[in-house]
DNA sequence: AATAAACGGAATTACTTTCTCCACTTACTT
DNA sequence: AAGTAAGTGGAGAAAGTAATTCCGTTTATT
């Protein structure tokens, strides 16, 4: 008998299986708050282990992203066709937004791998080039029905989520609902008749939501006192 | 007779005039191109002078930010109120949208300064304070006249502003007008009633709107040659 | 107890960005 | 026309930040 053709691949040893899990979980975390930016050293710091077992376990963070939001990806695509089978084409589509950005604007990191176009090319075979079918009969049968404006395009409805997730993802933290009054808006914005407007969700405080995005800014880096101290001797005029 | 008190300022030799005004025309194009995070490197170059001579006149960016934006604001400030002399309320708030998102959609720098608060304060009491109070009048007065829904708040316009114009800076270059769809969705949203939507205005090329998001997306640093080399090797599974 | 696998994290590499410095050039005196 | 103070360019110092490697130590497995 041969003996085996299959290159002998030895099993884990039983803590690096543990701490791969660990890694994994961390990832979901840093990436979902952070983004696809986050460092693979926060990961590790997260996960408890050092950076180099990161980088033994996942050669680079491509292959880690891949391996995470794959799963992401796919329940965006099973949205769309659950969305389908809902009998009022109206609500449907209404409800795969909502459902659809609850999920973008909590995970900072699935946005960012919807949005990337680098990442896009590992997963597109698989559950991303699903999507666009999937919501392209969503939003004809809308449109068929009455509801829907004709002149909205399929390709209008990323953008509009890529707006509306850009500010959730922002606010996430303080105020968590925020993006649904402006998914509500553009839905009243989007139907061909209505009487009246659809209620708002209710605005939070307004020093939250400043305090939100001021957070979110990234022109805080240095140190703004000595800046303040140079202010006046600028130049002549 | 005392001798002067000012205390000597000379005047700037004639090349340093002309060098200054290089600077400032060269900041706007740059700023308004790439947004605050350009370099001052950035400017130097497309002003034709040394970084050295940049930073001689002005002590940091921030300085020079001031300097350019001051009366951009301040024109955002002169829109909203030429907006209430409209006779109709509601197409005053309407042409007021348009005109400011046009102005932040093709300047992206302006749309930074608007948002960030690094550059608020120094802006502050000057022309950025007077926005907030005229946006007031308008809105009020298109509520208190039945077009505008009762339940947006005045919060709500900069955060509608600011997800707009992220999406037009973005596609400024390649899609120009791309945002007006958005806008003219978003207002139909926000009227309390209608009959039939409002005209959208045409939908550029689908690849085109591709090639836009995809140019500004920032995961496009190192080469991916060398990425797509290392795909296989991953690990175990 | 032996040993191969896995570990941690300091150190290296490879940027990017801000800002300084100084040998050279140029505009304004007189 | 010569003197000189003002101005210039742009290399490079300084200060990050992020990705990745390396190796002395620890640990699971046999």
């Amino acid at each position: 008998m041969p003996t085996e053709t299959v290159p002998t691949v030895r099993p884990l040893r039983a803590d690096a299986v543990r701490n791969r899990e660990k890694i994994l979980a961390a990832a979901a975390t840093v990436f979902a708050n952070r983004g696809l930016d986050a460092t693979l050293d926060e990961i590790a710091l997260e996960a408890g282990v050092g950076v180099g077992t990161v980088y033994r376990r996942f050669p680079d963070k491509e292959v880690l992203v891949a391996a995470l939001f794959e799963s992401g990806i796919d329940e965006l695509a099973t949205l769309a066709l659950s969305a389908y089978e809902s009998e009022n084409s109206w609500d449907g589509l209404v409800w795969f937004m909502q459902e659809a950005l609850s999920r973008q604007c909590t995970n900072k990191g699935l946005r960012d791998v919807v949005i990337s176009t680098t990442y896009a090319d590992q997963l597109k075979d698989s559950a991303k080039s699903r999507i666009g079918p999937a919501l392209h009969k969503l939003i004809e049968r809308a449109q068929r029905d009455g509801y829907l404006r004709t002149d909205v395009v399929e390709s209008d409805f990323p953008i509009m989520e890529m707006m509306i997730s850009s500010l959730g993802c922002v606010t996430n933290q303080l105020a968590p609902d925020l993006w649904r009054r402006y998914l509500t808006i553009m839905l009243d914005g989007l139907i061909v008749s209505r009487d009246a407007p659809t209620p708002l969700e209710q605005f939070p405080n307004d020093e939250l939501v400043a305090a939100a995005l001021r957070a979110s800014s990234r022109h805080v880096k240095r140190s703004d006192a000595l800046r303040t101290a140079l202010q006046d001797d600028c130049m002549s005029d």
